[in-house]
DNA sequence: ACCTGAACACCGTTCAAGT
DNA sequence: ACCTGAACACCGTTCAAGT
């Protein structure tokens, strides 16, 4: 292949993404190769490798792009919310729903190893974002002001969420009877919240 | 190197076994590979594909051996319980203790895919070992008979518990705070369990 | 019949050679 | 100066050749 100058930096950013997240919509990451992602976008490996620096962070690009992706949806769902509680429910099932329709994207954001090297900066702060949400619908639910406490039961909550969403994505919940994710994210939040909820009837 | 039968294929998989488990201890499982296994042992790769099938059954086999001890280490826990809710919280904080001082070898149970193969039967029923452990005494506390309920209940708290160890492995707790696994899992159980509680002044 | 060396088809990364 | 072809050091698996 001669020299090629189709694209600039930024063309060939975004051509990777959309490749990457076409075959990540039918097939599982590791199923995935930079070759195999240098063919389909019609360049050699070294050229990946100079735009993106490694695989890897190649990789956490698109973490990136699913997590910025998934916040959007989250926010969107959010605003339908009548109460605090009922947003915190909204974000369980937009997380679940999420991970179920995009099995693979989803995956990714977990399995990714940064492989010895430090989570850049501005993916923290994707992180944060989305945590941020929750721990401000539970301050706003429970009353609380201790902030260790608010980020203990957010921290909590969030684990369970994902560990469900986990296991049912991961078809391993090795329930003998039909017990799916959603079933399993009311009753946690039912029965844990039940601690802090506010009477409606007062 | 000449053709060998210093061991049987018995001695084989236990040298393999013992040399992987070695190595997990200080190393992920992402830095292993058939090869290096084979060089451990002083054999050839092939010889591991006779003895093992494939790498993945192989994995497999270790991921066996550590359900196994994890499995033990938390029979040996519960003996000590003077009511079901205490034997939950042990089993919990046992999941966590091991994940904790056997990272790499518990991150392999849930990293190990079985690339579209089946899981055998035999793996399937040490899953079943472990979480029936955990729905007896579901049904002990709770007093509740029917059973997708006490296996709704086991799920979100293994899901939860899951996820929160999962979480502390992989450092990806994010918490500014000091909150750690254990502290978590306290709270999760606190609050979740709070609506099965029996009264122990009655 | 059993075991394995050599070959095969991959992989991510490097860097000298070309433009 | 910038880009990349070819090479490098890996990987799991196969199977013909050897014992």
């Amino acid at each position: 292949m001669a020299r090629r100058n189709d694209h600039t930096r930024e063309e060939l950013i975004a051509l990777t993404m959309e490749k990457v997240n076409a075959f990540l919509d039918a097939k599982p990451h590791h199923e995935l190769s930079l070759r195999k992602i240098a063919t389909m976008i019609g360049y050699v490996p070294s050229t990946l490798i100079n735009v993106f620096g490694n695989y890897n962070l190649l990789l956490l690009e698109v973490v990136a792009n699913t997590l910025d992706e998934l916040a959007e949806e989250a926010k969107a769902d959010v605003i339908n919310a009548t109460s605090p509680e009922e947003a915190i429910r909204i974000l369980a099932n937009c997380y679940l729903n999420y991970a179920k329709t995009n099995p693979y994207r989803w995956q990714l954001i977990f399995q990714h190893k940064m492989a010895g090297e430090e989570l850049p900066e501005w993916q923290n702060k994707r992180i944060n974002n989305l945590t941020g949400m929750l721990e401000s619908q539970v301050a706003a639910m429970t009353g609380l002001t201790d902030k260790t406490e608010i980020e203990t039961i957010s921290r909590v909550l969030w684990a369970g969420v994902h560990g469900i969403t986990l296991l049912s994505v991961d078809d391993k919940l090795f329930a003998n009877s039909t017990v799916g994710g959603a079933e399993l994210i009311d009753n946690l939040l039912d029965n844990y919240l039940a601690r802090w909820r506010v009477n409606t009837d007062d």
